[in-house]
DNA sequence: ATGGCTTTCGCAATCGATTGCATCCTAAAA
DNA sequence: TTTTAGGATGCAATCGATTGCGAAAGCCAT
C-alpha cells in the first residue's frame, strides 16, 4: 500500500510552468492553444506518465466514456458474440463497457437500466427481456440526450437507433427452405409473439406457407416459452402425435430444434427423410448435433460492432440530431443435413468438410 | 433534450434544513447522527428520488463500486458463464462490472488492465490470457490496495487471492476414468503448458498413468495451441496413423475432444470400443455431439459468484489484511457414452434421459 | 448555575478536470 | 505611433460527495 500519487493535471502544470486549463486544454487538442504548447503538454503527459483521472472528467462532464450493456442473459450464444463485438469496438475508442443482465426479467431490466443510468453510461445498448412491454424506464436517457441503441430485440416504437436482422425475410427463407426440400406440412416452434424477432419469424412463416399455396394450421404452430431444449423435446412429441404428423419443423432457435431432433431420434424418426428441420441461430451445437442441424446464421458479433459505433458517434457528435436509423444486418441460411433431402443418404453420419 | 436536473444531497439539505454533510452522514448510517436525522434524510431521498452521483463519490474516494473483469474472450462458455455469475452477485452487492478481453494476448491483457485501473475499479477478477508470463501490471492494483481475484487460469506466485479448481485431481481422475474402462494406450492433447490449469491437467494425466501401471509415452502428449476442432481433428489424424494407435483419448478441453470424435467418426473408429475419448469444462456441444461427450465439469458460474463476493469484502473491509485466499472448487467426471465400454452397446444412438 | 461530557451537526477543504470569461501580448492595420 | 483584432493563456467557479476538525447543544452532577 505505498499508494503512489498519480500524475494530475496541476503537476503537470507546474512542470510546464503554466497553468492547469492550458494543461488541459492541450491534451484535449483545443484550438485555442498553440501547436507549441499543445505538443510540449503532450510530451510532458508522456514522460510523467499522466493518466486522466476519468471521474473526475466523468463528475464535470456529467458522461463518462462508458458504454452500457443490457442483454437478456450473457451466458448465451449470440449475447457472448454481441458483448464480444461491442467490447472489441468500444475499447479500439476508449470506451469502456458496462455490463448487465435482466434474465429476462422486466424487473431487473427497469433496475439495471436505472444503474447504469446512474453510472452516466455515454450511451445504452439493450437488447430487450422477453417479457417487457413498457419503455418508460429508458426515458432518462432519451431525457438526457443520452443514446440508446437497441438490437436485436427491439421495441417497435420508441425514437432511438436500431440494429437488427429481417426476421421476417430470414422466417421466410427458413420456411421456404423446407418447402424447397419437399415438405408439405411444416410445422413452427414460434417463440414469445411480443418479441419483434419471434413475430417476425413467425409471419415470414405463414407468408412463406401461403405464397407457396400450403395451408396455414394453427394445431402446428406450437408456442413456446423459453425454446428450450426439453419444450422443444416436449412440442415435437405432441407434434408426431398427432393423426397427421408433420414432415418438417422451422424453429426460432437452434436450442429447440436440437431438442427436436434428439427426440425424434429417439423415436426412430428420420431426419430429414422423415421430419426435416431447421433452426435459427447458428449456435456451435447446430453444427455437432446429428444430423448437423441446418439453420440461419445471425452476425451477433457484427451488431454488437455496430451497435457500439453508433454509441460512440452520436455521443462524440453530441449537437447533430441524428435522426434514429434502423439498420438491417443479413442473415444466411445454412443448409446442414437436418433439412437437406438430397444429397446426402438419410443416416450417413455427418461430416464437416 | 429536457435534462432535468438530478437531486443531489444539496437539495435534500436546504428540504431537511440542514447541512449537506449531514445528509451525506445520515445516507451512510454514520454513527455521529442520530436515529431521528438519519430516517428523515433517508425517507426525505426517496420522497424526492435522489439517487448517489457514483462519479462524485468515486472521485472523492478514489474508487468506484465497480468491479473489473478482464478475461481472455468473453465468447466462449466458460468465459460468458463466469461473467454471468460475476455480474448476478455484483449487482446484488451494488457493483457495477467493467469487463474486457485480452483476446488471450499479453499486449491486450496489459492495456486492458490499464484502462480497468484508470476507471478505479474496486476490485480485479483476472483469468489470464494464454500468452501471459510476466505480471508486473498488475503491480498498480496490488499497489493501492486494489484486490484482485486470479480465476481459473492463474499465476503460481502472485500476492493475491485464487479461485481455481484442482486441475491436477481433475485430469487425473479422467484419465482414471479412461483406465477404469480398460485403455491401455491413452493419448492426450495437452493445452499451453504455461498455464496452470494445462499444467495441472497433464500432470493429473501422467501420474495417473504412472499409479496404474501405464507406460507414459511422450509420442502420445499431443502438445496443442489453441485446443480448437481443427487442432483435435489433425491431432487425432496424426495419433491414428501411429504403428500402435491409442485407445483413449484425454483432452484438455471439449472442443478439440469434439474434433476427435468427428475425426473418428470419419474414420469409421468405434467410438468408445476403439477409442474412448473424455473432455474438459462440460460446454453444450459435450452432450450434444454423438456419442455424447464424457467431461469434467467445472463450476464456472459458482467461480464467478465466488470471485466477485471475494472482491466485494476485500473492498469494503478495506484495512483488515486478509491473506491471500485460494479457493479450490469440486470438479465432477460426466461419464457419458464416449468413455462409456460398459453399458451400451457401441454404435448404439445417444439418448438424452 | 457552572463544569464536564457526550451527542449531533456544520464549515470548509478536497478529489481532478473542464470551461466561460477576462486578460495579456503581439502583430497588423490605420 | 496608436489602435485593434485576435491568438494564447490564466482565473476561478463548477461538478457532487466526503470528512477532519471544531463548535454548539443537551444532559447530568455537584
Amino acid at each position: 500500500m505505498k499508494a503512489k500519487k498519480e500524475v494530475t493535471i496541476y503537476d503537470l502544470a507546474k512542470a510546464l510552468n503554466c497553468s492547469a486549463s492550458t494543461v488541459s486544454r492541450a491534451l484535449n487538442n483545443h484550438k485555442s492553444i498553440s501547436q507549441k504548447t499543445r505538443k510540449a503538454a503532450q510530451e510532458m503527459a508522456r514522460a510523467m506518465g499522466y493518466r486522466p483521472n476519468v471521474l473526475a472528467a466523468g463528475l464535470r462532464n456529467n458522461k463518462s466514456k462508458t458504454i452500457g450493456v443490457l442483454v437478456s442473459r450473457i451466458n448465451r450464444p449470440f449475447s457472448a458474440a454481441l458483448i464480444s463485438g461491442i467490447e472489441e469496438t468500444a475499447r479500439k475508442a476508449g470506451y469502456n463497457v458496462l455490463i448487465s443482465q435482466s434474465s429476462d426479467l422486466y424487473e431487473n431490466e427497469v433496475s439495471n437500466s436505472r444503474a447504469l443510468y446512474d453510472s452516466r453510461v455515454a450511451g445504452l445498448i439493450v437488447s430487450l427481456a422477453m417479457e417487457t412491454r413498457d419503455l418508460e424506464h429508458f426515458r432518462n436517457f432519451s431525457d438526457q440526450g443520452i443514446p440508446i441503441v437497441f438490437v436485436d430485440r427491439v421495441p417497435d416504437a420508441f425514437d432511438a437507433c436500431r440494429v437488427v436482422i429481417d426476421n421476417y425475410t430470414a422466417g421466410y427463407q427458413a420456411t421456404k427452405h423446407l418447402i424447397d426440400q419437399g415438405c408439405k406440412r411444416i410445422a413452427h416452434f414460434a417463440g414469445s409473439q411480443h418479441r419483434n424477432i419471434y413475430d417476425g419469424r413467425t409471419r415470414g412463416y405463414r407468408d412463406a406457407l401461403k405464397d407457396h399455396g400450403l395451408p396455414v394450421e394453427e394445431e402446428l404452430i406450437i408456442p413456446f416459452k423459453t425454446l428450450s431444449f426439453k419444450e422443444g423435446r416436449k412440442a415435437t412429441k405432441k407434434l408426431m402425435r398427432l393423426e397427421n404428423p408433420p414432415d418438417g419443423i422451422f424453429s426460432a432457435n437452434d436450442t429447440a430444434a436440437v431438442g427436436a431432433i434428439m427426440y425424434a431420434k429417439k423415436l426412430g424418426i428420420d431426419v430429414p427423410g422423415q421430419l426435416a428441420i431447421i433452426g435459427f441461430n447458428d449456435d456451435p451445437i447446430a453444427s455437432i448435433v446429428e444430423p448437423p442441424l441446418s439453420t440461419v446464421s445471425h452476425p451477433a458479433g457484427k451488431m454488437g460492432e455496430i451497435s457500439a459505433l453508433k454509441i460512440v458517434d452520436q455521443s462524440e457528435s453530441e449537437g447533430d440530431t441524428t435522426p434514429p436509423e434502423t439498420i438491417v444486418l443479413e442473415t444466411e441460411i445454412i443448409a446442414r443435413q437436418s433439412s437437406l433431402r438430397e444429397f446426402p443418404m438419410p443416416g450417413t453420419p455427418a461430416l464437416d468438410r
